[in-house]
DNA sequence: CTTGAGCCTGTACCAGCTACAGACTCTAGA
DNA sequence: TCTAGAGTCTGTAGCTGGTACAGGCTCAAG
C-alpha cells in the first residue's frame, strides 16, 4: 500500500482521457480556451483533477455531440454556474440551437434531393455523357 | 474607343469575382491549391480569365454547394478534363458523397429528437430546475 | 540504475476560406 | 498633366475544433 496517507488517488490528466474518452490534447485545449477550469498542480506542475472535472468535461463533451458549438458550450456552462440560472435562459438557447440544426437538415435534404435525382438519371456505363457532370455544369 | 484593337475585354480577378459572385481572395485560393488553373498574367502581372475560367468557377461553386469536398471536386474535375471520363466513375464518385449526406442528416435528425423532446420539458419558469441541464448532465 | 511511460510546454497542422498590410498600377476628373 | 481613389499584386495571419509532434522532466518497475 503506497497510498496508505491518500485514501483517494488523484486524477491526471491520461486519467480524465480514459474516463471521458476524451482526447488527452483536448483536455488541454479546452483549459486554454476556458471551457474547462484550470486545474490545482501537484509539486512537479502535473495537473491535478476531480470528480467535478469528471462530471464538467462529460458535459462538455455530450453538449458537442448534441451539435453545440464550443461558444454555445461556454454559455450554458455560464448559466450553469451562475446558480441564478433559470430554466427560461437555457430553454431559449437551446431552441436556438434547435432551428439551426432544423436549418442544416434542410439544408442537407434538399443536397440530397439533387444529388439522388441527378445520380438516378445515369446510367453508369462508360459512355462519357454523364447527367451529375451536366447537372454541374448546367448554369440553372 | 479604347479597346478598338481588342474587341474582347479582359476579365480580371475582380470581374470573375461579380460574374460568380464568388469571394475575391477565395478565387486566389482555389488556384493556389490547384483546384483553379494558373490563368496568364498581363504585361503588368494581372491575372487575366476567359469564359472557361467562368464555367469552371461555377462548376466548382455549385459542387460545394452541394457540399462535395475540395477533394472531391479535384477528383470530379480530373474526370471531366480526363476526357475519356466515364459517367460510371462520376456515379460512383457522387453516390458516396450521397451517402455521406444521408449519414450528416441520420446524424443531426438524431440531434433534433434529443434537443426537441428535452426542451419539450422545459417549464420556462425562472425555476432553477432545467431538463436541458440535466440532460447534459446525466451519465446515462 | 536504467528504461519506458506519462506529463509538461509551445508550436504547427488540417479544411475552407477571409482579411489585411504594403507595394504597385490603372483610370477618371480637375 | 497631376492626383486621388480603386483595383491588383504578394505573403501572411486569423477563424473553428481540435490533433500531433518535439524536446524536456518526472515517476515507477525491474
Amino acid at each position: 500500500m503506497k497510498n496508505h496517507h491518500r485514501s483517494v488517488k488523484v486524477l491526471r490528466r491520461g486519467d480524465l482521457a480514459k474516463l471521458t474518452g476524451c482526447n488527452l490534447e483536448t483536455i488541454r485545449y479546452y483549459e486554454n480556451i476556458g471551457v474547462m477550469p484550470e486545474p490545482p498542480r501537484s509539486s512537479k506542475n502535473y495537473r491535478v483533477y476531480d470528480d467535478r472535472h469528471v462530471a464538467r468535461l462529460r458535459f462538455i463533451m455530450r453538449a458537442r455531440e448534441l451539435g453545440f458549438t464550443l461558444d454555445e458550450v461556454r454559455d450554458l456552462l455560464a448559466l450553469v454556474d451562475g446558480g441564478a440560472q433559470t430554466c427560461g435562459e437555457v430553454q431559449g438557447l437551446a431552441n436556438a440551437h434547435l432551428a439551426s440544426v432544423r436549418a442544416k437538415i434542410a439544408d442537407l435534404k434538399r443536397i440530397e434531393h439533387v444529388l439522388s435525382s441527378t445520380v438516378a438519371q445515369c446510367s453508369g456505363d462508360d459512355v462519357p455523357e454523364c447527367p451529375v457532370i451536366d447537372a454541374l455544369t448546367e448554369v440553372a
